[in-house]
DNA sequence: CAGCTACGACTTTTT
DNA sequence: GTCGTAGCTG
């Protein structure tokens, strides 16, 4: 967008006339404009908080305080992520991929591919998501006759996830009671039959690479060299052991106080912590400040979002909890309109009234539907008012549900697609193995299971100790995968893909379906993922590092390598201009991650995009929780009442209830221009009427900013849409999630034409020589240059990927 | 072994 | 009310 400068890298430090600068406010420019330093930066909601974090690094670059290597961004999901590499870029014209941006998860599993060794790892782990998990768990709780009734599977899991967010490995957990006891037990038969089988779910990616870095000096010290500056996004969320880790990455702590070299800066909002119940610590806003002896503290409080009404009502409201650092957001804006208050009889007539107030902002005040948002603090208050608005033929969309990458057929592909690389995985053979259905039973499964276990072996490995009709069907599903991995060898990833559809059975199972209609079309969907994850997503951003050094000293130079800074370690310094980076690079043997794994990386990592459909002209529906970070002209909040809003199940405690406040504040500040509220006196709630008082929030708010509206009509849903559009013209019955977006996110241009003459002189066919893993043979040659890598094929270690830079691969005649 | 029925749960959720 | 799972029956 901005025409930079960016050659004269002699610019004044705190240049005013950047035009990077331009248009910040005071304290969005101290807070870009920080110097060498650890700071807190609190960001209101509607600050610019993410302005200020881009142009903060954009800032570093351009000034020379900061190299690409030198820069650790990190936030929660996905999505933030995405948006600050692609702000970053609109700014810079800088390569993005030379930086590490991206969530706690994604850099963590960078750091345990790249030294997979170190960190004890197969380099091609898999990762668990939480479905996985959680059928990993029952399968061991069956296989140890766990009383489920006791230890409820949902419950070890939480168990489990709890203890690593905590850093706790079973050693670490204090017993206190029998019950305890029973649990660390099964912890630690999770953990050996995780480490059996070579995967990783989410907490050990956050574990297992904080105690690598805890554990390595060098690795350590390494880092810690490389990243003199740390940004850290949402910080109000961290929980434990996100912290510990950031510490381990920021310097050695000695006597509760950090010896630092680089900064640390935490952006954040105790206001909007709303994720205490999945282990978010606010406390670590304020540890961060006592150990890292933070000098600077900058509150972002300009809000730029919403009418002074609407704000002052958020103010208010928060003004109710204490512990808070405190903020007070102020706009220059007028008033605007008061904030309206809708009691309703019942929660469909609350529905309607929706309803017909989202028409008249369509219809009178010019409002775009996609602009207009209706929140909820429950998932079960969707139902109703979705009913309402397809009755009345308006457009929407819910936000939530199942994504891409979680649906049931994606799920039974990628498990086909796990079996490839690593038989072990018992996870993905358990969900592979009889469906389609070919006569694999529960019994034999669980004779299986028995030999498995007796013969302290993998299923896969087991099924020749399986006897008769039952084994031979066993023989014939792991001879199906092992074909299919022989028939694979060498291709690329899309007709990986097909092949596995294909052979797998899966898409002729769904073609005899009634409804297989859509599962075909996603796992088509599935093809074109992969192919646009390797031809546009150059192997997706997680799973790029270019050359990493184990000793903490220089790299040896790649031969063709250009724009390499000298005076920084080689590592994953890109170079400008040219093709995605191969993926991860083992720095011993060269060995770089197959597009296989890289994708099935990037299917456990990132589930799927959740607002692929956000461009349609319809209402948005969703969580309060999910519109974090989200704004709207218009915003309705429904379910205002006692044991809704502030839920029952929080408001025995006071950190409960204060939650629950921040929860609201979240919402309430999600408006621009119009903000509604409502409750109803009865309402439907697991089958059953009940009635509730409205919520104590109402109390909180100030009653000059609100308006209160009474039904028009009396009397139980007699209220009548009266307008033209009538019955379902919509049609847009809840299209929930998905990847929707075929012709935007996955379009696939055609794949460019690969480039003459390749250097190295390899081809597929050829025989090769590797000095760790002896002689092999090249099965297929992928991308160019330094980026060149070819599937070897080795008698001893199977098929690698190598990275032509790195690995010595010599040519046997 | 697969399909059907009954029963229980049920706040929020990203990786 | 509705979803998902567990257990039973054909």
């Amino acid at each position: 967008m901005f025409p930079l400068d960016l050659l004269s890298s002699s610019a004044p430090v705190a240049a005013p006339a950047s035009p990077l600068l331009a248009d910040l406010n005071e304290e969005q420019l101290a807070a870009v404009t920080l110097p060498a330093g650890h700071a807190l930066i609190l960001a209101g909601a509607g600050s610019g908080k993410t302005r200020v974090l881009t142009t903060r690094i954009a800032w570093l670059l351009q000034t020379g305080q900061a190299t690409p290597a030198g820069i650790l961004a990190v936030t929660f999901t996905n999505k933030a992520a995405k948006e600050m590499t692609a702000r970053l870029s609109a700014m810079l014209p800088v390569n993005v991929r030379g930086m590490w941006i991206g969530t706690f998860h994604g850099l963590c599993n960078r750091l345990l591919r790249a030294h997979h060794q170190a960190a004890g790892l197969p380099q091609a782990f898999q990762i668990l998501d939480m479905q996985d998990q959680l059928s990993a768990v029952k399968r061991l709780c069956k296989q140890h006759g766990v009383d489920d009734e006791r230890f409820p599977p949902k419950q070890l899991q939480y168990f489990i996830a709890g203890c690593k967010e905590e850093g706790q490995r079973p050693g670490d957990v204090a017993v206190k009671d029998p019950d305890t006891r029973k649990k660390v037990e099964f912890y630690q038969l999770y953990e050996e039959q995780c480490q059996r089988e070579g995967v990783v779910d989410f907490g050990e990616l956050m574990l297992r690479s904080f105690e690598l870095l805890r554990d390595q000096p060098h690795l350590r010290a390494h880092y810690q060299r490389r990243f003199q500056h740390i940004l850290v996004d949402e910080f109000q969320d961290t929980n434990r052991l996100q912290y510990a880790w950031l510490k381990q990455l920021a310097g050695d702590e000695v006597g509760g106080q950090m010896r630092t070299q680089g900064s640390v800066i935490a952006v954040g909002d105790d206001d909007q912590s709303i994720y205490a119940f999945r282990g978010a610590r606010v406390g670590n806003m304020a540890d961060f400040v006592r150990e890292f002896d933070v000098q600077r503290q900058i509150k972002l409080e300009q809000n730029y979002r919403s009418f002074s009404n609407i704000l002052d009502s958020a103010n208010a409201l928060i003004s109710h909890n204490s512990r808070r650092l405190g903020k007070n957001l102020r706009t220059t804006q007028g008033p605007g309109e008061p904030v309206r208050v809708y009691e309703a009889h019942n929660d469909l007539a609350e529905a309607q009234w929706m309803v017909e107030e989202i028409r008249q902002l369509v219809k009178n005040d010019g409002f775009e539907r996609q602009q207009i948002a209706i929140l909820y603090r429950s998932n079960a208050q969707s139902r109703v008012i979705e009913t309402a608005l397809f009755n009345a033929g308006v457009a929407y969309r819910v936000y939530g549900g199942l994504r891409f990458f979680e649906r049931a057929e994606i799920k039974h592909a990628l498990a086909y697609l796990r079996l490839l690389e690593n038989p072990h995985d018992n996870t993905s053979f358990m969900r592979a193995v009889n469906f389609p259905p070919r006569g694999i039973g529960a019994r034999t499964v669980e004779v299986l299971q028995d030999a498995a276990r007796s013969a302290g072996c993998s299923l896969s490995d087991a099924v020749t100790a399986v006897p008769g009709k039952a084994g031979a069907n066993l023989g014939a599903f792991v001879a199906k995968i092992e074909v299919l991995r022989e028939q694979t060898q060498g291709k690329n990833l899309r007709l990986i893909i097909e092949a596995v559809l294909e052979e797998s059975g899966l898409l002729e199972h769904y073609r005899n379906e009634k409804e297989g209609a859509d599962r075909i079309e996603n796992l088509q969907e599935l093809v074109n993922a992969g192919e646009s994850f390797v031809t546009q997503e150059g192997f997706g951003r997680d799973a790029v590092a270019l050359p990493l050094d184990e000793h903490g000293q220089a790299l040896r130079q790649s031969p063709v390598s250009q724009g390499i800074d000298p005076t920084q370690p080689m590592l994953d310094q890109v170079l400008p201009g040219s093709q995605p980076a191969a993926g991860i690079i083992d720095i011993d043997t060269g060995e770089t991650l197959s597009p296989l794994v890289a994708f099935l990386t990037h299917a456990a990592l990132e589930a799927g995009d959740n607002q692929a459909q956000a461009g349609q002209d319809a209402v948005q529906l969703m969580t309060v929780h999910a519109s974090k970070g989200l704004e709207f002209d218009a915003v309705f909040i429904g379910g205002m009442e006692e044991g809704l809003f502030p839920h029952e199940n929080a408001m025995s405690d006071s950190g409960g209830l204060e939650e629950e406040r921040r929860l609201m504040y979240v919402a309430i500040t999600r408006a621009r221009k119009r903000l509604y509220l409502s409750h109803s006196q009865t309402r439907m709630l697991h089958g059953q009427t009940r009635f509730h008082m409205k919520s104590r929030f109402f109390d909180e708010l100030p009653e000059e900013a609100l308006k209160w509206i009474t039904p028009k009509q009396q009397g139980f849903g007699t209220f009548t849409p009266q307008s033209s559009g009538g019955y379902g013209g919509g049609g847009y019955g809840g299209s929930r999630g998905g990847f929707g977006a075929k012709t935007e996110t996955f379009a696939s241009p055609p794949v460019p034409p690969q480039k003459a003459a390749p250097s190295h002189g390899l081809r597929a066919g050829i025989a090769v020589f590797h000095n760790k893993f002896g002689e092999g043979k090249v099965l297929a040659i992928e991308g160019t240059g330094d980026d060149a890598r070819a599937q070897v094929n080795f008698p001893r270690h199977g098929t690698k990927w190598l990275a032509l830079a790195i690995a010595k691969l010599t040519i046997v005649d």
